[in-house]
DNA sequence: TCGAGCGTTTCGTACTGCAAGACGATTCTC
DNA sequence: GAGAATCGTCTTGCAGTACGAAACGCTCGA
């Protein structure tokens, strides 16, 4: 889809996603003709689709209101996913120490075609809840997050997003690209970045890069509370925890030091 | 479905969804091929719902190794399907003060399309884990759970079995109609039932039906621990414990005593 | 050097999923 | 209690597409 070359696979599929996506997306139960306005297709073509998936189990139907929710498959493929997939094993550990640590709330990242989604979040031990739903997308020049994956990718990640514009979140968002690539720098030599009111007003984040085996940014962990908690100039024992934290689950992965500092010295040459 | 007259859904997407899980059954990482010849279609069919698959981020591709694993889409409808599943938020904390009390690993079934299904298993306290796999099915004629349900349910769902036959698991695995039918009054009068070493020999499980606000069978919840520490005439409180989780858990999902008598008092009439 | 395996790509055709609309069944409104 | 306006479900002709077969690079190991 970045390409109009690519194909975009198997179009039925395609739709059939879409639709399970928009029932996950949904608030308790939905309808055919709501689901069919809502993709902007008919409501037969939705119907035949949700008898697909509720026969798999993915979706439910409630027999008396005969509307639709998510079902038993979906939870248990995810079940299985979540041993699975490297970057939610690797990190369970640090995040948690992380989170007991500090005490503020942890999300853990996962950069993934140009996106950096929202694998896990901890809350913190404050009674007013400050966190990101899970599966939600971080804008890249607008997040700690997504600045610090932004510094310790390639290059085209960065001028996409330049492509994209830097749209304005708050009076603090960073819009400029030579402010953007100072901060990007400043992220390269520190290790990691805050973004105070960048995003959200009164919110602020440490968000440091994790790396795999191959030395590529997987994605990031971070640290979010209030700016009150932490500071734009944060404590320097929140940084440590987060840092130690990122080293930790990027060691997990199988990430070697040594390998990365050869990449970047042949990157060097390069540029 | 039922009938052979059903289409069952797009064809494609069932295709995708059987691809899906092949995925989600391998260990580790599945090719092209093995996945080909394992569905019984060609490698051009796979790659091709893979690489829709792969683009949703349902599954991921190792770049090195070129094959596949699940994703993180698959993972994140999950966790968001977990809070949809009214079985699995109504048991939570029964299925937690359950495994407290009594210390036995706890396992949570749901009733669907004819088979029952393991939502959630939680270990015990003892060293040794003794669990069912999250996901796998439950003979109905063969485990406490799968009779127990059996018991509560409509007479169709006996009479499905029946047909299938009674294969027998182990040595004292129930194969005679005439013998699981008393163990179905059985449970109808006591209102749990044990299973000792008719599944696998030296495991015996205490279950209990769960009711929906219909009235209707949801699943069951059971122990289950070797038949040392769950007895074939298993201890008093543990029958109870399993008893009182379960009438919390059917309480959570809206289920009404007064409402399930009156039904069953109609169908004896009809009977 | 060769061959066997892998994942990927191409291509023509049979088939199948889509759009449009009809159909009962509910649920409102008056 | 009758009419209108939903709802979810079902049918049908046609256009488009997903499938199978075979070829293509590529990476191994013999």
């Amino acid at each position: 889809m970045t390409t109009a070359r690519s194909d975009g696979g198997v179009k039925s599929v395609q739709l059939a996603f879409d639709v399970l996506e928009a029932v996950a997306a949904a608030p308790g139960e939905v309808g055919v003709s709501e689901l069919a306005t809502l993709l902007g297709t008919t409501k037969g073509t939705v119907f035949r689709h949700l008898q697909t998936l509720v026969e798999r189990g993915y979706v439910d139907q409630n027999t008396v209101s005969a509307r639709y929710k998510l079902g038993t498959r979906s939870y248990l493929i995810g079940q299985v996913a979540a041993g699975r997939i490297e970057l939610l094993t690797a990190s369970s550990d640090a995040i948690a120490s992380l989170r007991d640590d500090i005490g503020e709330t942890v999300v853990v990242s996962e950069l993934r075609n140009r996106t950096l989604v929202v694998l896990r979040t901890v809350f913190g031990k404050s009674n007013l809840e400050i966190g990101v739903r899970q599966g939600s997308e971080l804008a890249l020049h607008g997040t700690a997050q997504g600045k610090v994956a932004l510094a310790f990718s390639n290059r085209a990640l960065l001028q996409h997003v330049l492509r994209q514009g830097l749209p304005r979140l708050t009076d603090h968002t960073i819009v400029e690209q030579a402010k953007l690539e100072a901060e990007l720098e400043l992220a390269r030599t520190q290790g990691f970045l805050t973004a105070p009111n960048e995003e959200t007003f009164g919110i602020n984040a440490v968000a440091a890069p994790i790396f795999d085996r191959m030395g590529n940014v997987a994605g990031t962990v971070a640290i979010v509370g209030s700016v009150q908690n932490i500071k734009p100039a944060p404590d320097q024992i929140q940084i440590e925890a987060v840092l130690k934290a990122s080293l930790r689950i990027s060691w997990n992965l199988g990430y070697d030091r040594g390998a990365i500092d050869a990449r970047k010295r042949t990157e060097a040459a390069a540029s």
